[in-house]
DNA sequence: GTATAATGACTGTCCAGTCAGTCATTTCAT
DNA sequence: ATGAAATGACTGACTGGACAGTCATTATAC
């Protein structure tokens, strides 16, 4: 397996450590974001850890100080880059004060202010683009990112459906075509933007309006 | 620049060809399918030319008669993949005998048996996950297909505003929206359908459920 | 007999991972 | 205080294996 992200600190209590905590946590912070860089331009495979070095300020050997292997600095970059938001997310959008719909745009607001409109977008599509050459990372993400925010999805879509709100329950069933617009723009812009921009908030703003519509117009 | 895919076939028309230009499309093709097993399972950049050779039943050096690099190979491979069926949907969609709801679910079955349920799906994931690798490739996806389907379904769109049937535009200005399902549903199938299956046909159809009640429902 | 197709051993390059050595900092003896 | 010893973070030249691409040789078709 490829086991813990960085070596433990040192087992021993007895001696003031040379680096403090602090520098440590710094440096590895300085390593993976150089690691970001390089695995975001060359992919897994064609990154070569001398750039991820240098562009770290370090030499070579010092990124095995804190990683173990190339695939644990790749994994650990995707772990400490993922983590956070979700967790914000869950605490905030189940206000039982406001109406369904506005839970709805609040959760669309915060994936283009948090995730698309930032570095954690391209986190994601490096995760999207190699996660079959690492199914365990892959299956960490899915645990961690994807099937929490689905159930947040699902829990709004609930509610709009008892409080009768909304007048279906496809997006209970698949809490995936909700967001199925935002993994689009993601990879638009990852991809195409170059070739071919388009306004991504205009469309999920579009994609909103038609998703109310249907969720609340008469099912005919 | 890249260049040809496949070295010109030979240019003297002096000496009948020991091999028949058949024998050598088929021997072609076999290399072809070998590449996507392999390019499939190891990504571009791990993909070993030994493996395809063997898989191919030839020898390493056969595959330089017939491509001229890896790379050659790579685009060679994606590009006898995906020409196909975008040309055929282009021929038997925009039939001004149905209605444009009829005409997207036609495009949805289409879809699914012909992408989503074949090779063709892999050949898209792989484009997708080393697009960023072949900027070259991902141009000529994008025109070939990409903006070819886009032009369809705006062509349904806009027919469907035309004659009554869908009471506003945002498919007009953003096709995207439509088809984001299934590209959710390709990704869905390549990386988590193992840990946590879904009903891709189940989904694709609650979304044409819920894009026609937005499309045909009152403009609330 | 000869031209072409096919082969696979070989070569040169690249790079992940290693480890003997350096040096700044801390500890300790006086 | 002060210098010597200990510590361990850091370095980067090196190694071993992998693999794309080559080419002298062999097989095959006509």
């Amino acid at each position: 397996m490829v086991g813990q992200i960085v070596s433990a600190g040192r087992g021993s209590k007895r001696k003031a450590p040379a680096r403090s905590e602090g520098e440590r946590q710094a440096k590895l912070q300085a390593i993976l974001d150089a690691a970001l860089d390089v695995f975001l331009e060359k992919g897994f495979a064609d990154a070569r850890l001398d750039d991820v070095a240098s562009r770290a300020g370090v030499a070579k050997g010092t990124l095995y100080l804190y990683v173990p292997s190339k695939q644990a600095l790749f994994e650990a970059m995707v772990r400490s880059g993922i983590g956070g938001p979700v967790g914000a997310i869950e605490q905030t959008i189940p206000d039982p004060h406001v109406s369904a719909e506005d839970q709805l745009r609040a959760l669309f607001h915060f994936l283009r202010t948090e995730i698309l409109g930032t570095r954690r977008r391209d986190i994601v599509r490096l995760l999207l683009m190699e996660a079959s050459r690492f199914p365990e990372l892959a299956e960490v993400y899915h645990r961690e990112v994807i099937a929490r925010g689905l159930r947040i999805l699902r829990s709004i879509a609930e509610r709009g459906v008892a409080r009768g709100e909304f007048r279906s329950d496809e997006i209970v069933r698949f809490p995936q075509l909700a967001i199925a617009p935002a993994l689009v723009a993601l990879l638009w812009t990852s991809l195409f933007q170059r070739l071919d921009p388009i306004d991504i908030e205009a469309m999920l703003e579009a994609h909103l309006t038609l998703l109310m519509r249907a969720l609340k117009g008469h099912p005919s």
